[in-house]
DNA sequence: AGACTGTAGATTGTATACAATCTTAGTCTA
DNA sequence: TAGACTAAGATTGTATACAATCTACAGTCT
């Protein structure tokens, strides 16, 4: 039952997550020989799991060369930021006409368990980072698109969560970011599509300047 | 130097043209050994070539049962549909932004091209097919967003040309898309990014629309 | 010294063989 | 007759072996 995924998926699973995480530098080489001393099996699945990896852009596979994981230049990141900043505007705006009701009441519920969160003063990023993932992932599900959440939390999401992983937050942006989610929330309960859309955007935007500006920082003093 | 492309790369290749054109019906079965026996080599480029038509949604795999030529849902294909219209419009906004003058001055040429080949009243539906989706290429391209212009082309693309190819077009449509083209071009020429994602929009809907009735009735008499 | 070339090693692409799983046809039973 | 079970066949997942290509280092030439 639980054997019923492929040994292909389970090591893609697990250099999904590395990667992710930071532990497979960017550039850093893949081979599958050195995946199989990793992960024991034959080259086979190895190369299957790259391949899933090459699909989703995380990694960038040369013919006769090998794979690499994937570095991506600031253009680059400004491109997906720039689509994931318009699909899930949209998103929002979806949600706010398609949500059923109770989907908007555990919206609200999550929302109270973040503010208690940041009350506690743990300020826990992490925790922190996962909620605000939790957050968008429900409105995504929630614009009832079926491509669209594909897209989104299966393609774009991996590579918005590595860079996640290796810029520190700001301290202040978990409180103005929990704002920011309430005032959304509030117009997709009101079944105010524009405005939902109009948020979510300011939202990512803020977002998006949060993430350039230690991006930024971060390359003065690396 | 040609041979730098992989046997895998080749079936891939042509797995894709034979899936969009409709020689291969949605919901048949593409097995290994039938993929070797076509178009020979083994079974290991097969596997490959499999794997990435369904990385780009061209077919649907199941572990252990293998891979069917992928058949959407009327519910799926609007979905898509969906996210093109938004993926597109931003593309036409960012066009009017970001393209050279010298690339619009091209978007015109082609446009005449059109024109004239419309006034042969030829009206080959093909021609006219191909030339929209050059149309919208070039916009997409320029957008000069990478990420997006490989989502739209590379795996929204595929999917939005196989339907076409299997529903007729009225008659009538491609002179009004031909309008609407140039009203897009004199807006991106104006620089009016708002109004040139506005009337892609449009545009497309319209499009959606027209495959819709093709669609309701086909359904209607098969 | 620096650039080019050629060979050895390593790595990927492909082919073949075996194991695990699914599908299908047939039979048996309620 | 309908449905469930079984076994044979086919198909996919995995392992191993070979061929083609790339990379790196050493040696030679300008």
């Amino acid at each position: 039952m639980s054997d019923n995924q492929t040994l292909a998926d389970k090591v893609f699973s697990e250099l999904t997550t590395a990667i992710v995480r930071g532990e497979l530098r960017p550039g850093s080489k893949l081979s599958e020989q050195t995946l199989v001393e990793r992960y024991g099996g034959s080259r086979a699945p190895m190369r299957e799991a790259i391949q899933r990896l090459e699909a989703r852009h995380l990694v960038v596979r040369i013919p006769h060369a090998g794979a690499r994981v994937v570095s991506l230049s600031l253009a680059e990141l400004r491109d997906i930021y720039e689509v994931r900043l318009e699909l899930e505007s949209m998103a929002c705006r979806l949600a706010a006409l398609r949500m059923s009701d109770d989907e908007i009441h555990e919206l609200y519920g999550l929302l109270q368990e973040h503010e208690a969160s940041i009350a506690a003063e743990q300020g826990q990023a992490y925790y922190q980072k996962a909620g605000d993932l939790d957050f968008h992932y429900r409105i995504i599900k929630g614009s009832k698109n079926h491509r669209l959440h594909q897209m989104l939390c299966g393609e774009l999401y991996h590579i918005v969560r590595m860079y996640r992983y290796q810029t520190s937050t700001s301290a202040k942006r978990p409180l103005q970011a929990l704002q920011e989610h309430q005032r959304i929330v509030e117009a997709i309960s009101a079944r105010d599509a524009e405005l939902a859309e109009l948020l979510m955007r300011r939202h990512i935007q803020a977002s998006l300047t949060n993430l350039e500006n230690r991006l930024a920082e971060e390359e003065g003093h690396p």
